[in-house]
DNA sequence: ATTGACTTGTCAAATTTTGTCTAATATAAA
DNA sequence: TTTATATTAGACAAAATTTGACAAGTCAAT
C-alpha cells in the first residue's frame, strides 16, 4: 500500500471529497489527486493535518510516507532488498 | 562505511591520489574530496570506472552507492530502522 | 618559502520539483 | 440527452535543489 492508495482509502472511508482535502491542505483537487495517485509527493508539513483529519496514528502515517520514499529510490533496482539490508546494517552500526 | 569513506580506502589502498582518480572521472579535486566525504554524490555513471580502476565489484559498489542515499533519506528521522522494515514489507509485497 | 595534496566557500548554470491553470474524462442525477 | 460535480491529464513557469567549476584556503614535507 502506497502513502498515496492510503490516504485515498482513509479519504474514502471518512466519504470525504478531493475538494475538501485540498481545501485543507490548501491545494487544488488536481494536486491532492496526483499525490493520491502517486504521481507527486506530500509534503512533510502536510502529514500531521492529514493525520488529524482522519484521526489516526501520525507517526505511523510519516512512516507510510517515508517508506514510500524509500522504495521509490530502490524498487527500480535488481535487488532492492539487497540494498536495504545494507542500508539497515549501516544505520545500525552507526548507532 | 559510507561510500565516501569506501572508495577513499581503496583509492589509499591502491596507492593513488585523488588527482588520478578525478581525471579518470572526469571532475576535479575538490569535487572528488567532497564526493569521498560524502558532501556530494557520485554519479551513478562513476561506479563501473570506480569499479574497474579498483578492480572490486561493480554491483556491490553499486549497491553501497545507493544504501548510502537511503541511509541520507531515513537517517535523521525518529525510527529509521522502523522506517526500512516498512519499506522492505512493501518491496517484498509488491513481487 | 615552495611544492603538492587535499579542502573550503562561492556562484551561476543546469536540472528537478512544485503549484497552478486549463481542458479532458467520468459519473450520476434530472 | 443535458447538466452538474468529481477526478484526472497535460502543459507551463516559478521555485527550489543539485551540479560543476573556480579561486583561495589549510596542512605537511622539503
Amino acid at each position: 500500500m502506497n502513502f498515496g492508495e492510503h490516504i485515498k482509502q482513509l479519504r474514502e472511508q471518512n466519504q470525504l471529497l478531493q475538494r475538501q482535502i485540498a481545501s485543507i491542505l490548501e491545494m487544488d483537487t488536481a494536486m491532492l489527486s496526483k499525490i493520491e495517485r502517486g504521481e507527486r509527493k506530500a509534503k512533510r508539513e502536510h502529514i500531521p493535518s492529514l493525520a488529524k483529519l482522519f484521526q489516526t496514528n501520525e507517526k505511523e502515517l510519516f512512516t507510510i510516507w517515508l517508506a514510500d520514499q524509500v522504495c521509490e529510490l530502490v524498487q527500480k533496482e535488481d535487488n532492492p532488498s539487497e540494498i536495504l539490508k545494507v542500508a539497515e546494517l549501516k544505520i545500525k552500526n552507526s548507532n
